[in-house]
Order: structure tokens, then sequence, then C-alpha cells
DNA sequence: CAACTTATTGCAACCAATTGCAATAAGGCT
DNA sequence: AGCCTTATTGCAATTGGTTGCAATAAGTTG
């Protein structure tokens, strides 16, 4: 267990924030997923503990959570997708032809981070990146976009 | 001038596409834009030169302009945004702190487009990339994020 | 534990974007 | 130029997500 709810309930309250059953759930919906999630997948399993939260709480905490950098956030093909912001950060290569979406190890990005760090002075978040192009099945020719 | 209309022409033809009047004026709009725009400023543009020109023209017609991969898309704070592929690539840092966003030279992500091909046989699009993070200025403390 | 402040929520109105469908028109072929 | 096929468009209905606002309740103070 590697965020202990002690943690996430400090972690809120440090900054002024609180902590209710809501953002518990929600919190706990994209924790127990398999993998990354969609927002409506995230009310469903919500609204099986508790019919009476709304969608609007479920995008605002969603929302909410990604600022919090508690978990991380995609977008691929007009949709959303949500992740717990694990121990261990890993990148995705996402394929435009069949929306395959392989991880790949975090280390392969840092001589970008460092060089943009050292030239632009900027910092990047190099837990979660996602890169798009054409899995090895896709290149082949000009293949219609899956989305 | 790098594309030429009748560039476009044929590319859309080669492939059984057609060659509206609409699609003219969208490409147009996004290739005479300063940088990046949104759906609704495509819309308002194409609108001052036809007004019977519908929303619906305009989102379609992006993403088909993307899928041929004569513009870009980058998605922001819950916002699309749209350029022309230009000749030369590029890439763009993106602050999640004030929004700003940097251009950065391509050759950064040779390296790991390389790597990548290499390891996972995955083509990278090394046109348009964007990576988030924090600039110069926002990486003082956690500030609040823009959207 | 009661009173208080205000962050958070649910509701309903709202808005941006997508979609089904019939009308239109681009491009190919005489 | 006229005819034909069907890709593309406009329209209207619909969906998915956002927002303003009043009600609720988390956490603080005494
Ligand atoms: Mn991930
Ligand atoms: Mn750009
Ligand atoms: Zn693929
Ligand atoms: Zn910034």
């Amino acid at each position: 267990m590697a965020r202990p709810a002690t943690d996430f309930a400090t972690r809120l309250h440090s900054q002024g924030f609180r902590l209710t059953p809501q953002r518990q759930l929600i919190m706990d919906a994209v924790r127990h997923a398999a993998r990354h999630v969609t927002p409506d997948e995230v009310y469903a399993a919500v609204h099986r503990q508790n019919p009476a939260i709304s969608r609007a709480t479920i995008y605002r905490t969603l929302d909410f959570l990604c600022e919090m950098r508690l978990i991380h956030a995609l977008y691929w093909g007009g949709q959303m997708y949500y992740e717990i912001a694990a121990e261990q950060p890993h990148h995705h290569l996402v394929c435009r032809g069949c929306g395959v979406m392989v991880e790949c190890a975090p280390d392969l990005l840092q001589i970008v981070v460092d060089v943009v760090e050292k030239k632009h002075r900027f910092t990047i978040d190099m837990d979660h990146v996602a890169l798009f192009g054409l899995c090895r099945h896709c290149r082949g020719q000009g293949k219609k976009s899956k989305k």
C-alpha cells in the first residue's frame, strides 16, 4: 500500500482542502481500477456505492485530483483517461492507428528532461508522458486513424 | 508558400476525397492564423467569409485535416488547438502553471525517437509533440493550475 | 458538543461538440 | 454539357461535460 488514506487526508488538509466521502470513493475507484479509466467508468463504480453522487462531482473531483497530482490524466481520441499516480512513473506510446497503448520506461525521457531543464529552464512532468505515433503493425501504410 | 492549393487538391483526390469550398476556407483559416487556433476561432473566421457554413462542418473538417496530417492538434486545459502542419516541425513546452507555451527544437526529441524505434519498434510522431510541466516562473512552489 | 466559516456538493440550466439523416454537389464518365 | 455515384454538408436532435447557485457538511474554535 503505497499511499495510505491518512496520507491522502493530511495532503488535503495541509492545503485547506477537505476530505469527503465523495473524494474517497472517487479516489478508490481510480486506485482499484486495473488500468486507465474514463470518467464514465468512475461514475459507474462510484454510483454502485452511493447513487446520490452526481456526475458533476465526478468531473470536478477528477480535475481536482489531477491538480493535486494524485492521479494522472491522459487525453486520447476525444476521451479523458485517468490512472492513479503510481509509485513508479511510466510513459506511454499510443498508436494513432489501432489505439494500442504500450508502457515504456521512464528513464527513456531523462535525457530530454535534462536538456530542457538546462536549455529552457523548464521542468517537464516526467511521471506520465504520452507520446503518439504508429505501432509496428500500423506503420505499414497510411491506415485510417481509429478515432 | 510551402503547400500550394494544387498540392492540397491532389492529396485529397488521390485518396478519393473531395475538394470543397468549405475545406478550402477552413484550411486557409488555420494556415493564415498567427498561432494555434481553437475551433471557435476557425468558425468565426470562416463564418465571415461564408455564414452558411455550419459548426458541424468545422469540427468534422478539423478532424479530417488532422487525419490527413495537414494540420496538427494540441489538447490543453480542456480545449483543442490547431495549427498548420508547417514545413519545419517543432515541439512545445506547455506550462501547467501559467499556460505559457514555448516552442522548442525538434532535434531535442530525436534521441528518444530513435531509442523507441529500436526498442519498441514504434514510430513516434516527431513533428509536433507537446510536453507538459512548469516554466521557470511557476516552479517556485505549488501554484494552482491555470485550468 | 454547539456554533461558525466556507469548501464542497447536487441540482438544473446551459453550452460545446457529436451524430443520424436527407439534401446537396464534387468529380468521374460518357 | 448532362448524368451518375457517393462523399460531404446543413439541419436538428442529442450527448457529454460545465457552471451558477443555494443547500449541505467538513473541520475549526471555544
Ligand atoms: Mn499510465
Ligand atoms: Mn505548434
Ligand atoms: Zn497500431
Ligand atoms: Zn508557467
